[in-house]
DNA sequence: CATGAATGAGACTTCATTCAT
DNA sequence: TATGAATGAAGTCTCATTCAT
């Protein structure tokens, strides 16, 4: 029961720190802003959690995680790459409509601060691309993505479109309404598989 | 004479910046950084500069101004849409190659900081986005790109795939050589167009 | 328990902040002095209070509420208007005689210092001038006080010299004794009186 | 000739600190806005005065020994306390009247500012009421003032009128128009004087 | 005389973290 | 567990003054 309780406020202190980080970033939030959101003392957060920064860890590898199975179960069980770079888009898109702050967090203050706390979880942020490098590594071998786009180039091109635009509608420079997120999914490997595909006749400089 | 010194001790105080702000990153970099860096006393830079946030933002605005001129231009002058994308990303690549220091400046702490700067900074970048988005209506309209990727679509994963790349190099995540950048020019537009531009055969939907 | 240990620290430091404030002046005075002066850390200043200028402003409103109370009560409870004006002058004088520090303070930094700290307790000034001011006008009204004497210039003269009389025993220009504060109360109320009262002859340029 | 400019440009300076100091304040006034209000370059400002104070120093010197002069003449010159005191307290109102931005600077920043600029003019300010102290001191010799008050007792007094006086005018707490002050003239001397001359008939308790 | 760039000390405020209860 | 008072380091910005030209 109290460990219930505990439990509880762990992650009443967790999600507050969704949406304090959300709405302020998380260089302007303050500890006490968590704690206010949370509706808990001060120093409890320092009870959970070793520091700032520790929310912001956990919150992404708690999150993070997630993606990178879910990748891995989309290589795994299904067959074509389009399939499979769909699932990962889709599962990324989707955790974004299921959570928007959670997601705005993990991008605009994890995978996208390179310069901070992306270099902290370099480790778990590069597992995922290298099941994407995986993916176009199968599907190059089976003659079905062009050999000239190296996958680590290619896995690049794929997490930075889908970032460039996750980052479109959490600051809403391009509408995001549940039509468009289904439509992106679509279009999002459509579009860059339709680039890693080979062409049937002559391609490149395509006079 | 004496103006000549006045204009190059800013000058001198801005490159400090680009060189402080690359190696510790915006926040963490103290403003007595950049006055050492220049070998000036601490005043000088406020004597320049209103604050700190001044100097982002001339460093980023001064860059920018000319992507969307260049862009511009390679819109205008050029013929087909892959000429005229493979010359804005040649422009962003040759930037990075030109100086590297400033360019991560410019992506890590401003274009990719929606969060900050990002934000105040948000209707010169989308200026650049509007170019690539009028190169994408209109290849659309001359029917050489399909017509189903929205051009504000089409220029998100433009960018962010450029940006991811640039990323890559700067956190030394992918390697980047002279080679590395000049494939990377023919590789980005090729993928990129490569599934913008409709299938020769039914393709799409994929049947 | 807490609570009380609480109370008395935030007292401690207003109780600094007056002694410190009186022997170095606001402007001089600097919140590492306040901090020192009470024996707490530089930051619980800032816990208790959301500037330097807060802790002014606090010393400043609860002295003079009392004064503005007292004055109240003198013109309610008191029959001619020389027992309320006294009445009025004696507590200013007794609070300066029992906290000389605090009331060097109000006056040399608020009720003085109309351009700064002046301006922004104007309200609570005037009240106190208000009160003067009634007791001047009822005095009119039944005939005590000549009528051509304005209810705000005499209340502007009243305070005036009761100001200047605090600044010369602030400053040391003329000696204050106990002695001489309670001479003062009686003197300057006899002679602003005085002066207010009609002439039993005539008066004027009194030949 | 090139002398004539250079007294120009000193006095400039001078007049432009005044419309300076008055308008921000002298803690605020930054010797930058010195400068641009007289049309001046920075460093002129310091090849004519040696410190921001010492443009202070002088504009205060420059008029209160005029008042002190004007006072010396009164006495010597006037007959009854009456006139003499009516022709100081005239001289302070008509200065206002002429400058009000000086005079503003001079009571405000120095006559009541007794920490700072106060505390260095003292002699300067001293000289002043010694003579209002020997008109009264003579006017109690004569009969004509009451001797229970002591002469630097009174001077506190009249001088803490009228200075309260013209900081209601400054501050725009009370109205201030040409009549104001004429009127005002009149009654600070009739209600001050009225106040140290001997009560015909028994007054006090005043029954 | 005149200019304005250059200097650098100084103070407020913020806030993550610790600790006593 | 829970509370919130207490700590103190750190950094931005201001601005009077100096100095080279």
């Amino acid at each position: 029961m109290a460990r219930a309780q505990a439990v509880d406020k762990r992650r009443a202190i967790l999600d507050a720190a969704v949406r304090v980080f959300a709405r302020e970033g998380f260089h302007s939030a303050r500890v006490s802003d968590v704690a206010d959101e949370a509706g808990v003392a001060y120093g409890l957060v320092y009870h959970y959690f070793d520091s700032k920064d520790e929310m912001l860890n956990e919150l992404f590898t708690e999150r993070w995680s997630l993606l990178v199975q879910a990748s891995r179960e989309a290589d795994r069980d299904l067959a074509t790459p389009r399939e499979k770079l769909g699932a990962v888009a889709g599962f990324i898109i989707d955790s974004y409509q299921h959570d928007p702050e959670l997601m705005k967090v993990i991008i605009v203050e994890v995978t996208r601060a390179a310069n901070s706390f992306g270099r902290t979880h370099l480790p778990e942020i590069r597992e995922a691309y290298e099941v994407v490098e995986k993916i176009v590594t199968d599907a190059q071998a089976s003659g079905q993505f062009r050999e000239d786009v190296s996958p680590d180039f290619a896995a690049m091109l794929f997490y930075g479109a889908i970032e460039q635009l996750l980052s479109g509608w959490i600051f809403e420079i391009v509408p995001g309404s549940p039509d468009d997120y289904d439509r992106a999914k679509t279009l999002v490997v459509e579009t860059i598989c339709g680039g890693l595909e080979p062409r049937a006749s002559a391609n490149g400089s395509q006079g």
